[in-house]
This record gives C-alpha cells, sequence and structure tokens, in this order.
DNA sequence: GTCTATAGCGCGATAGAC
DNA sequence: GTCTATCGCGCTATAGAC
C-alpha cells in the first residue's frame, strides 16, 4: 500500500466530514487539521470550496456506479442483486460507528443552500440509480421472482428514497439494526409472499 | 384574525426557515429582515438560539401529534386515516412550491450538528410518530384491509422513515408529484393486493 | 506545494440608551 | 421591547515569502 498524496487525503477526510457533518458543517480548517497542512495549502488543490465538493461528487458517482453496474452484470438471481445493492447502503451506515450517510443523501438535505451545478449532479446520481433499480425490478418481474403491485418505475422510486432517506433517519433512531429491518422488510414486499 | 405578537412571527419564519435551510442555515439575520426588527432584538424573545429551536420542535410536535391523534380517533377506516396521515407529509411537501420538509426530518439530516438536548426532541418525534403507526398498522390487519408480511413494528419504521426520508430526496428529484406516487404504492403494498 | 499573514464577511451574542 | 453599536469567533479566500 503506497502512500497517498495530498489531493487524494484530502478528498478522503472531506468526504468524511460531509458525510457525517453535511457541507456547512465540513471547513477547510477541519481538513487541515486531520490532513496535518494548513487550511491555505488546501486552495492549492481545490481554489474554492464547490471545486473540492464536484470533485467529491464525480468521485463518489463513479465509484458507486461501477458497483452497482458489477452487480447488475453478475449472474446472481434478482433477489441478490437486490440484496446486495441495499448492502452498499447498509455498509456505508454500518461503517467506523461514525454516523455517515450516503454522500448524497447528506447533500439532498442541503438542496437549498447548494449551488444550481451541485443541484445538477445530485439529480442525476438519483436519476442514475433509479434507472437502475428499474432494470433490476423488471429482470426480477419477468422471472417471477418479484411479484409486488404497481408498476415498476414507482417501485423504483419508493425503494431508491427509502434506502437513502431511511439512512438520515436511522441515524437518529434504531441505527444501522433498524436500517437493516427495513431493507429486510422491503425485499419482502417486493417479493410479495404473505 | 387579530396581527400576530412578535413572540409568534419569529417562530413562524424560523420554522419556514429551518424547513427550507437548515438550522445552520437560519440565521436571526435572516429572520429579522423578514419579520421587520433588528436581529439583536430576537434575543430578548430568544437568549440563544438553541432556545428557539427547542421552542420550535415543541410547538410542532404538539401541533403535528394533536392532528395524528385526531385522525386516529377519528371513525375513519384504516386505509382513510392511513392517507390522511401520509396527506399531512404531501401538504408540508406542497406547501407554497417553497422545498419545505418536514421540521424534523431537516433536522434528522443535521443530527451531528446539534446539541443532545436537541438530539433527544428529534428522537421522541420519531417514537411517537412510529408509535401512531404500528396502532393504526395493527387495527388494519386485524380488520382485514391491510396484507402486508413482516410484523407491524418493522412496518411502521418503514413507513415512517420512507416518508421523512423521501421528502429529502423528492425535494431535489421529483417533488410533490413523485412524493404522491410513493404514497399510493406504499398504499398499494400495504393492503397486499397484486 | 507549503507556509505565514491577513483581508473580508456573516454569524451568535452582549451592553447600554431610549 | 426595541434600538445602535460592538465584540469575538470561524469561515472562505488571497497575497507573497520560501
Amino acid at each position: 500500500m503506497q502512500p497517498t498524496d495530498t489531493k487524494t487525503q484530502i478528498l478522503d477526510v472531506a468526504q468524511d466530514l460531509i458525510q457525517r457533518l453535511g457541507v456547512n458543517g465540513m471547513s477547510y480548517q477541519d481538513i487541515s487539521a486531520v490532513v496535518g497542512i494548513r487550511k491555505a495549502s488546501i486552495h492549492t488543490h481545490f481554489p474554492r470550496k464547490e471545486d473540492l465538493v464536484t470533485a467529491l461528487l464525480v468521485r463518489y458517482r463513479e465509484r458507486f456506479l461501477r458497483i452497482v453496474d458489477g452487480i447488475l452484470a453478475s449472474g446472481d438471481e434478482p433477489e441478490v442483486k437486490l440484496r446486495r445493492y441495499c448492502g452498499l447502503y447498509e455498509a456505508t451506515l454500518s461503517s467506523g460507528n461514525r454516523n455517515k450517510v450516503c454522500l448524497y443523501a447528506m447533500l439532498g438535505a442541503e438542496l437549498n443552500v447548494l449551488n444550481s451545478p451541485l443541484v445538477v449532479q445530485i439529480q442525476q446520481f438519483y436519476r442514475d440509480n433509479e434507472d437502475r433499480l428499474v432494470h433490476l425490478l423488471t429482470e426480477g418481474k419477468q422471472r417471477g421472482d418479484f411479484r409486488f403491485p404497481g408498476d415498476v418505475d414507482t417501485m423504483a422510486t419508493l425503494v431508491f428514497g427509502s434506502l437513502e432517506g431511511e439512512m438520515l433517519i436511522a441515524r437518529a433512531h434504531g441505527g444501522a439494526e433498524r436500517f437493516h429491518q427495513v431493507v429486510e422488510q422491503l425485499l419482502r414486499l417486493i417479493k410479495g409472499h404473505l
């Protein structure tokens, strides 16, 4: 494991801070204290704060969708794929007992204090995920594994919003265990068995 | 309609600001600009910002649960009661095209930057709502109106988290119409009909 | 690329006159 | 109860030395 360059360290620390405290709760001072450089030096890598956040969103999106597409391309059964997809969210919430949520869930909550280029990135991430869920739910329904009422698009919307939104609520009340129960309940509803 | 006193005006404006921008996005300066007094004067009514937020949470909780308990005590069928409950969330999201979410959803997202007395109030609100949902879902299940898999407690958790969480996501992508679709989908899942 | 130093701003909060 | 004035703080961001 080779040493990480400063720019990557800044991104890593900033992401952790935003996932816990939000964009407005993250400051260059906070980052510098962890990385071990002066806050002015951060401006060398990311002149404005929005540059840093934009870079974070791009990196997060690419990593996340790469994993999701790997799940979709696997030979697993639809239920297993869906379980693995939900597992990505569970892993974030459980990571390090530090009350982290999905980067895009936190920014969604702060939507009205963000500049519009960031808003567009957020909307794109939501759309990309719902598209993947539509694909996954359609496959499961065609195979007969999934048996839920209503149309696939609406169900995908519900699943994605519930996963992202539940993270924010579970953090305050119930934590990772509550979130896991909700995921299992979602799966039961999707499978449509009493 | 008699004129509203200053203290109530401050509460009203502060609540609107928090529901749109969050606690850290709301400032005494913002409030004073709308109410029409100087920001120093607000400290007469609420010495510290936390005093203002605490008063807001108490007022919101009492109003909200009073309405919910009215719904539960009505003679409506369980499905109608649930529809009316979800309608409270829809009404907030649709109010004034100003992208408002439930006060407690916003504070849940900001959990890690709030003092612990506020955190306790948030947890209590979540618990109170989930208790009411357990009661409502149990009634519907016993009457045979509701036919969902899994236990009632878990389903109540899912419904509450989905409603609160979806608000935050729907604001960025899909808006009030998306939220309405999700509510209808939730109702289909609870009724358990294909 | 990192440092020190500082500018400029908005914030929560307080003092004291009216 | 509201006002003017001000303090002290943390923040984003920039200038210039090394």
